[in-house]
DNA sequence: TCTGGGGTCCTAGGACCC
DNA sequence: TCTGGGGTCCTAGGACCC
């Protein structure tokens, strides 16, 4: 049996833990640029607020509710997600942290009168312990147990078991196949026009059938709906096999020397991904583009991949790589909105073919590395490299980034620094 | 005016080998 | 006119997830 416990409105669930002004009031948290609305609480959502709507287009709703409207603060969210899954992780003998507000948990072996009860408990402990409400749902795979979690949120018992087989058949003849973990839209589509509506229809299908439309990934969905395990409790983390550091940028962007300042500071970001995993990059790609939203302007995007030779971690031969890629893609006289940087094809760093004369992978820079990313464990901006420049004009818009009450000394609560704001939306 | 960021897996088809 | 059989590796594109 697995249990899916899932953080109910996680974002705005963070903003209200340190602002009990929020409580009762319907909040939303943006995406970076403050963009689009990527979380709501349960207030917003009765609103009618859609998550990845564009926030100008609400402003209007926005304003007349007194929505509390917060910048994403993943400082924030990231510290609260370790606290929920450490509580999470003593409830369980594994645990698979599938993303930041999600864990599975490994709960086979207890008697079924006792699952309900210790659901209970776990809820309980996680809301005492850090203040986020979580939903619990537990069944006999992954894909169930995913079901049983949107049940829990639907029915607002914050708990719901899925087990009897009447049950699991009543609840996937309820659930259309798009709400299904592992069906997206377009395989949704699909399904529609096959005439599958329900969860339960996509079990009736031939097992050939799915196989030939949807490959095996489809089949395994249809087999975990019909309780049969197929996707196991991955507790180990796998090291990344790419890894992108990519913005849009607050304001556009149109000379070189600015984009070569954000493209080096993206590429310094992929480096110390790369060294904490230990891993080097044969390949890195820098891209830039355009408005693509903006119809009256003129569009242009492009990538360019170089091949590192020998692979490489280290933050300078990425720049000088990632700059140089740069330069051969920019033209004068576009409004970039968007520059980013790929790593991919990792060797271990400790089977770095070396290559004569390569200075890049020498001990004195491996060392180097090492005191960089020590001295800006703390602040990422102590030692920079001189391309990323000093400002950033290509910086993020965050007009309304709440503190970073559980990261930053200075921005603890306490008292003298306790203000407790209540914002609402105006431009 | 304003529209996010970061990943994984699978398959088909082409290039290439003997 | 006729034109083999069997394999691997790589990549692009499409699907999915949060």
């Amino acid at each position: 049996m697995f249990a899916l416990a899932d953080c109910n409105n996680f974002y705005a669930s963070c903003e209200r833990v340190f602002n009990p002004a929020l409580r009762n009031r319907p909040v939303v948290v943006l995406s970076n640029n403050d963009g689009c609305v990527i979380a709501r609480s349960q207030e917003a959502k009765q609103l009618g607020i859609r998550m990845g709507v564009p926030a100008f287009q609400i402003e209007k709703l926005l304003t007349d509710h007194q929505v509390a409207i917060f910048s994403s603060n993943y400082a924030l969210y990231g510290d609260l997600s370790v606290r929920v899954m450490n509580t999470l992780a003593s409830f369980a003998p594994s645990i698979e942290v599938y993303s930041i507000d999600e864990a599975f948990l490994d709960v086979s072996g207890i008697r079924e009168e006792e699952l309900e009860p210790l659901a209970r408990r776990i809820r309980q402990t996680v809301l005492k312990n850090t203040g986020i409400p979580v939903g619990i749902g537990i069944a006999p795979t992954k894909t169930l147990a995913k079901l049983a979690n949107r049940m829990a949120k639907k029915t607002r018992e914050a708990v719901f078991i899925l087990r009897k087989e009447e049950d699991i058949r009543k609840v996937l003849s309820e659930t259309s196949v798009s709400d299904i973990w592992g069906i997206g839209n377009q395989h949704a589509r699909f399904l529609n026009q096959h005439g599958m509506v329900s969860a339960l229809d996509l079990t009736a299908a031939p097992d050939e059938w799915i196989r030939k439309n949807m490959t095996v990934v489809g089949l395994r969905t249809k087999k975990e709906l019909e309780g049969t395990p197929c996707i196991s409790l991955e507790e180990m983390v796998p090291d990344k096999k790419a890894i992108c550091t990519s913005r849009s940028f607050g304001v556009p962007q149109k000379e070189l020397q600015q984009l070569e300042e954000a493209v080096a500071t993206f590429t310094v970001r992929c480096a110390e991904k790369l060294r904490q995993q230990h891993s080097a990059a044969t390949k890195i790609m820098v891209f830039i583009h355009t408005n693509a939203f903006r119809a009256d302007q003129p569009q242009y995007a492009r990538n360019r991949v170089i091949t590192l030779s020998p692979p490489t971690n280290n933050s300078i031969a990425l720049v000088k790589a990632a700059v140089a890629g740069l330069r051969a893609i920019f033209r004068k006289g576009y409004l970039y909105k968007k520059a980013g940087v790929i790593v991919t094809d990792f060797v271990p760093e400790t089977e770095i073919q070396q290559e004569i004369f390569a200075v890049q992978a020498s001990p004195r820079m491996k060392k180097l590395m090492e005191s960089v990313d020590k001295l800006n464990r703390e602040n990422k901006t102590t030692v920079k490299i001189a391309t990323q420049g000093s400002g950033r004009d290509w910086k993020l818009r965050q007009e309304r980034l709440s503190p970073g009450y559980s990261t930053r000394w200075g921005e603890i609560m306490a008292e003298g620094n306790c203000e407790i704001r209540a914002y609402s939306y105006s431009i």
